[in-house]
DNA sequence: GCGCGTCTTGCAACCGGTTGCAAAGACGAT
DNA sequence: ATCGTCTTTGCAACCGGTTGCAAGACGCGC
């Protein structure tokens, strides 16, 4: 398509390999250097990154793999991780996991074009779907992961069992006493592991928790399984809900149907998302850090790429109560 | 890294080209088919898709070019368009556009990584930036840009001077007289369109608009806006918000400072994402076929390198008013 | 002017595929 | 058995850069 490497040279008449040096940082004379750039400039060339990779085995493509493209929070993950990537020259390749979600064929499409490195965004995957491109030899994180006493490949993200205990403790506090669970899809790890940590430290109370779960990370999940729970009787006062945009729709069927909130029930959601905080939302909810998270995940992955990064490693940050309007106050 | 297409082809005693082509759709005897395929299985082989374009010229990478990447409506764009790139075998390369997008370096970097063709996602971006990308060679598609008579690229959205128009009509027939426009950020040709549709629309009415402008489509920027309108005084009592989230931020004032909405005051919003329809939202709001013209973007796209698309056109899509509850009936 | 070390340069091979071309092979018809 | 046609196959050149190596240029001290 455009002008190539030996154009350049032809009319800076120089070598190629001339040419290539000027342009990789290779050692050049300044006059050669000043002829190469006239010559590429005149022509308007620009190196071909992709040729280049064939050489190097460095594409500088980051294979930036998610599901939950529906989930807001995902969008702020996208912007920092975006913007990381982009201030250090990496490229994402983007990827948008269908659910049922084979790794085989992901891990050959990164192969298929020579990505760097990638990382596995989402708290809702096994580990083993991010090993499964560590098996196939390519540098991997997994950010929002979960962490393993015996991590196989680097995890950056939260302690979803604690979070589950601080959910319980919060609202334990407050005076609810009939404490429920509303998490997201069963299947995602991140689900399980709030759920144990929030049902073991009700347990640790002597009290017992129910739990169900809604279908998606979505509002309108959110609104029909708080309304199948309410009208399946016998309701709790204090809810958990696994993510914010499941308790945004549990809370606008709670608020429709005249409970009092926080009042006479309490919920309490995880992520922090913008949207939490809106006036007409105003919701409690443990906040992720989720930019400390992604900036570990791209450093982490940069880390790789320089072959300084050290053993594998689960990374988990602190989360933290952002109090709002769906708690009472504690007693 | 991975064994390469000579390796395959020692393993079953056959050439390179006999591989070539097996795993790029030549003709081959099936016998000798049964040999690559059996000795590509055992090696664990997968073709370099970079390598090949190296000869081929395609990539299958398309890059996707966006600005907002806090918007929330941008997530749902990504949702699709990711989808639809995949299903036909694309792979998209995301850029995240800082504020002062020098359209220069993307074109060089589209070009350095070989990108089959771009998508520019946005509505603010003028429409000499996705031109940038034509001028260098590029196939570009601008989805949500500005319509012309005499386009350059193609474009494929909505007529927002038709959206401002519609906007002042509801607000008309619904009986608000004192009219104002808070509109996202001036220099987005979408905002200056909007208001241009809705200043037509009111003066043909014999009415005068007043017009202010968010600083960035956040909830926040509404807010601050919407706040400081009804410090300075005189505020209006129709508002026309030229996109969602600034409308949400912008009602979340006005309730706050106790404002009857609609009765007193009414607000509509543009774009029809999936939050203004939270109940404790309620946006009316006028809808964007989103997933038309994210559809029909990739297709454009897809026929640009199949060569089977047409001369460049602007491809606008009609919008729909969604009634909620902020807006009071006709009367 | 000479010898030596350092820097710059070009050659040529290579990265991993693709493809035009001609030779080889398969097959049916005569 | 011969001929002609069609298909399959391998060779070798090429896509656009990179890089090891050796030769050439240069500067410096003696």
């Amino acid at each position: 398509m455009g002008p190539t490497l030996r154009d350049v040279a032809a009319r800076a008449g120089v070598s190629a390999s001339a040419v290539s040096r000027t342009f990789s940082g290779g050692s050049v004379s300044a006059a050669t250097r000043a002829k190469v750039e006239a010559a590429a400039g005149a022509l308007g060339y620009s190196p071909n990154a992709l040729a280049s990779s064939l050489t190097t085995g460095r594409t500088k493509l980051i294979g930036l793999i998610s599901t939950n493209f529906r989930n807001p929070l995902i969008l702020e993950i996208f912007d920092l991780a975006t913007r990381r990537l982009q201030d250090r020259g990496l490229r994402p390749l983007l990827v948008n996991l269908p659910e049922d979600g084979d790794p085989e064929a992901w891990v050959a499409t990164m192969r298929a074009y020579s990505a760097d490195a990638v990382i596995v965004a989402s708290s809702t995957l096994a580990p083993s779907f991010a090993r499964a491109f560590a098996d196939a030899g390519l540098p991997v994180v997994h950010a929002f992961g979960r962490a393993s006493a015996a991590p196989a490949v680097d995890v950056v993200g939260i302690d979803n069992v604690e979070c589950g205990r601080m959910a319980a403790r919060e609202l334990l506090a407050r005076g609810y006493g009939r404490l429920a669970f509303l998490g997201g899809p069963a299947a995602a790890t991140s689900t399980q592991d709030r759920m144990a940590g929030f049902a073991s430290a009700v347990a640790a109370n002597g009290g017992a928790a129910t739990h169900s779960f809604a279908d998606a990370y979505t509002f309108d999940a959110g609104r029909r399984e708080m309304a199948r729970l309410l009208d399946a009787g016998a309701p709790a006062d204090g809810y958990f809900c696994g993510d914010d945009v499941i308790a945004i729709g549990a809370l606008s069927v709670l608020r429709e149907r005249g409970f009092a909130v926080p009042d006479a029930v309490g919920v309490i959601g995880l992520n922090g998302m913008e949207m939490a905080g809106w006036a007409s939302i105003d919701l409690t909810t443990i906040a992720q850090p989720i930019e400390r998270i992604v900036d570990a995940a791209v450093a982490r992955v940069a880390a790789m790429l320089d072959g300084t990064a050290g053993a594998v490693e689960s990374r988990l940050f602190p989360c933290a109560v952002i109090e709002r309007r769906t708690l009472r106050a504690v007693r």
